[in-house]
DNA sequence: CAACCGATGTGCT
DNA sequence: GCACATCGGTTGA
């Protein structure tokens, strides 16, 4: 792609309500996943491919070096973490079950960042389903029905799936300052209107499996569980 | 409904 | 070995 064509989507980009830096630097690792409620989350990718869109509706915490459900728990430091100790909004993608991608943005805090677990589809969704279909046919070749909306993207794993997100993409993309996967200013969330739970699957963090570290949108349709 | 379980890579112990 | 920030199909009440 030529100079200028980078530069033209760029400010097309820059010219919609895009979250900047300035989100990052100014919410603690709780704000920052209390915050992204909400707001959208933006996939492009190709240059010329169609825009993934959905709702942040769900995230959790994951403070660093003292949560015990952390990556970067007791201060572990490996390549494969590094994002999480990268500037805040940079894109922290890893494997889970050997099958599945995570994605987590960093936020304020040694080794802190947030994981996002269901979006609510907004535009791109034929794409979405195509993405999800070819995911899914590598476990299962015979299915190949389209999903309802709401089975999207709908978990921390579906939603990597829906919008193509794998270790080679977006790990380590700065999320403020990238064509390919950016954030919008979306709809406020007032916190009458926020959930907050113990996080999904950590059975083995002592007493940080218990902090009610995850939250949602109250009345959504679109988180993973409720 | 819920409970169980297979697929599967990576990083511990 | 074993656990894992999961998903989706199957089994059985």
């Amino acid at each position: 792609m030529s100079g200028e064509n980078r530069s033209h989507y760029f400010i097309q980009n820059q010219s919609l309500n895009r979250i900047s830096s300035d989100f990052f630097a100014n919410h603690s690792c709780i704000e920052t996943a209390k915050a992204l409620l909400g707001q959208v989350l933006c996939r492009r990718l190709s240059p010329k491919g169609p825009i993934l869109k959905g709702k942040i509706v769900e995230t959790e915490s994951y403070t660093g070096a003292e949560d015990e459900a952390c990556n970067t728990f007791n201060g572990r430091r490996t390549e494969a973490n590094e994002p999480l100790f990268m500037s805040a909004g940079t894109c922290y993608v890893y494997m889970t079950y050997g099958m599945y991608y995570c994605f987590n943005i960093s936020s304020q805090g040694l080794g802190a960042g947030v994981l996002l677990r269901a979006l609510e589809p907004l535009e791109g969704i034929d794409c979405m389903q195509e993405l999800r279909a070819k995911a899914r046919k590598r476990v299962d070749q015979s299915n190949s029905k389209p999903l309802m909306l709401k089975m999207l993207s709908n978990g921390p794993s579906k939603l990597c799936m829906a919008l193509g997100i794998n270790k080679n993409n977006t790990n380590t993309v700065d999320i403020t300052n990238s064509d390919e996967i950016w954030l919008e200013t979306g709809s406020h969330v007032s916190e009458t209107d926020i959930v907050s739970t113990k996080r999904v699957g950590i059975s083995r963090a002592g007493l940080w499996a218990d902090k009610p570290f995850r939250f949602y949108i109250k009345d959504s349709e679109f988180v993973s569980q409720k």
